[in-house]
DNA sequence: GACAATCAGATTGTCGACAATCTAACAAGG
DNA sequence: CCTTGTTAGATTGTCGACAATCTGATTGTC
């Protein structure tokens, strides 16, 4: 017998289409912290009725990136440098933990997989295309949340990781241009092929936390002016 | 000028309510793992459309005590021996967080509030209610992830703790009585109350191994039961 | 008897319309 | 001027009906 592997089938409900269109657009900044979400308006230029959208939108509610006011509406979740920093520090945790429970179940897969995205990281950053590094050097970093074999901790991953996409695209967006040239991502991937756990776990640690300050200093610097607005 | 606190209004959507309705149902496993949903018939015992109700299972599929497949049906979430282990431990992890973020903020009314939810479940204990003392001891444990301030992780911990719920309600249900009679969270309330971090911290990890243990055994067996059957 | 095509029933997905609620503007009264 | 009551418009929440899809039984064919 011949052995194939077949992909998931396509998302045949309109529901899920929804669901990728709207994330899409939180997660590039298409639609900015805040702003509320008019279902008749999105329904008509969707071509879709609301009941579908809506439960799009519960959806979106409880993976945490929309938030919900009954009769008032739905918003898309606001940044705060308290948010960032609360998931940031989790972050850490985790991945502290996925890289112990991935270290045994590393093999040429894994490292092929590995490389893979790196790859992809610096294609990205060549193309000067900053939506498409965020997303991929996100992907890199899951890959060890993946291939740790424990499905709630993907799972909170990926809940994670919505927002920190949310908030890196608004950082970059608000920064412009300036895309790190230089790869940021090459002592990482190096240490996750070697034999010091320890040291890949200090490293994801502090790596990580460089690009966090930056990051936390954008959205202060946000609260600031916007505390002084009101 | 006299100064009150007011609790949040009551939930003033139906869905709010299903939501509420079906977690309590599946929770305390008055519907069992796998079982599917009938819209049509759950909509007319609630006396609701199935407009709301589908909301509602939306939320909780997001929540992860439900799964969805299009076309086929909503059901209750099938636990495996390997979910619970790893829910138990990135628990273990959650929990070593919680303690070092909480550690420095404990005050006298952490304490008492400590106090106070080791109260009610000794008092669920000498009511012989097994449902209510799994949500005590639950909401006991809890404190230390409400008290760490920090958003992602309580969300994280909650999103935990209904499957935990889920599985301890089944455990319980299914070996009847024997309700543990001596206080077994004694040690953990004082080391919480305590100086020495690190040790709070050892015994939490213990501890919930102990619960744990139990609960992998009895699934275990579950598994080895129904692949028998197949 | 084995197998594919067809069909009826049940269930989920989607739609358009109506009801409940909120918001903001305006009027009335102190 | 401030507060309170009213009202119109917009928006969300809910409903009942229809469309799309799945499942299992039935039929026909080899």
């Amino acid at each position: 017998m011949v052995k194939t592997e077949f992909s998931p089938i396509a998302d045949t409900t309109r529901r899920a289409e929804i669901v990728a269109l709207l994330r899409r657009a939180i997660l590039t900044g298409q639609l900015e912290p805040g702003q509320k979400l008019n279902e008749l308006r999105i329904s008509e230029q969707m071509r879709v009725s609301r009941a579908p959208l809506r439960e799009a939108m519960r959806e979106l509610v409880q993976e945490g990136i929309l938030t919900s006011i009954p009769y008032a509406g739905t918003f898309v979740i606001d940044v705060t440098a308290k948010d960032i920093d609360d998931a940031y520090s989790l972050n850490k945790v985790l991945d502290e933990f996925a890289i112990e429970r991935t270290w045994k179940l590393r093999d040429q897969r894994f490292f092929d997989e590995l490389d893979r995205r790196h790859e992809a990281v610096k294609q990205a950053t060549r193309d000067r295309d900053t939506t498409r590094q965020i997303e991929t050097a996100l992907q890199l970093h899951g890959l060890i949340h993946e291939w740790a074999d424990n499905s709630v901790l993907l799972e909170t991953w990926q809940r994670l990781t919505s927002r920190l996409q949310m908030y890196f695209a608004l950082h970059q967006q608000a920064r412009k241009e300036a895309v790190p040239a230089e790869d940021v991502h090459e002592t990482y991937v190096r240490l996750l092929k070697g034999d010091d756990m320890r040291a890949a776990q200090r490293h994801a640690r502090e790596h990580i936390d460089l690009d966090f300050e930056e990051l936390l200093a954008y959205a202060r610097g946000l609260e600031a002016r916007t505390s002084k607005g009101s």
